[in-house]
DNA sequence: TGACTATCTACCGTTAACGTAAGATACTAA
DNA sequence: TTAGTATCTTACGTTAACGGTAGATAGTCA
């Protein structure tokens, strides 16, 4: 074989995921492979940087339609301003999600972490759970000042 | 019906989800309403309380099951120590999980930026697209700059 | 050239987190 | 009381993102 083309095993093992995924991406039609004469896959390094740049995305939690969205874009660029308008738009809206996404995982890391240290003061009370929570425990005394602390089972 | 409690259809509307969600979260015991003795749901604060964590962690990308390892907080501060140093754990491991997804957002979203402001630079060239890209657009020319531009369909 | 391993296509299976529908029962307002 | 709406249980359906298998073919190495 060709020293410039990977196959999909090789592939698959640079970027640890497993072949099956790398053809159901091509079932998606976000990638298509070159093919030798009997029908093996080869990848260029193209192929495996876009590989990597949907790993990333997905990996983020954006599903594959969006993936597929942010892809359009150099077919739009091909087409003219109006093109990359919409792409643009399409990307802009991703960046606006991460916002949103980090905002919210900063908030409940924050809840986590004052979690953790009441889960911390505590010595552990032998009281049995009543529905007001055990006098001495503080993590129960402040149930209702830490939302997050709602979750615990009674 | 008891001005105290709510129904599951005001639950729902409340927190804008559906009934199916909210019994589904039963299904899977991160939550035991009370009945009237003909069987109607009823919703006390702390519920909707408890319910509001639920919705918080899982719509921040955590499984229900990590939710449900989170919720034995009360539990094991009722039985000692140990017990909580297990949560405090979990709670942890949660925390650096969501750390790691911060820098992962971070990362693609200062990689989004950069791609967004290739495409707008870019005036829609007219030439058919090559596997070198077009000469005069800034979007092909940088193409190995902005991975996540490798995501351009051909 | 054989033997062995990797890949191929085609297709059914899986999991999480619900959706949806049916038929029965409960609640509520007039 | 009764009509109308909400809820109940049970159970099968759905979607995304793959997993796994079978039987056939391709690539590789001594």
């Amino acid at each position: 074989m060709s020293i410039d083309y990977l196959k999909i095993g090789e592939v698959a093992e640079r970027l640890r995921i497993t072949v099956r995924t790398i053809r159901y991406y091509e079932e998606e039609e976000l990638l298509e492979p070159y093919r030798t004469p009997g029908g093996t896959r080869l990848y260029s390094e193209q192929h495996i940087a876009r590989l990597k740049a949907i790993l990333h995305l997905t990996e983020n939690g954006f599903s594959l339609d969006v993936v597929r969205l942010i892809g359009k874009t150099r077919e739009s660029c091909a087409t003219g301003n109006e093109g990359s308008k919409e792409v643009s738009n399409i990307i802009g809206n991703s960046i606006a999600d991460i916002e949103e996404k980090l905002n919210n995982l900063k908030a409940l890391k924050s809840e986590l972490a004052a979690a953790k240290k009441q889960v911390e003061k505590c010595k552990g009370c032998k009281n049995t759970p009543s529905s007001k929570g055990c006098p001495k425990c503080p993590v129960n005394k402040n149930l209702n000042k830490i939302e997050i602390l709602n979750l615990v089972w009674e």
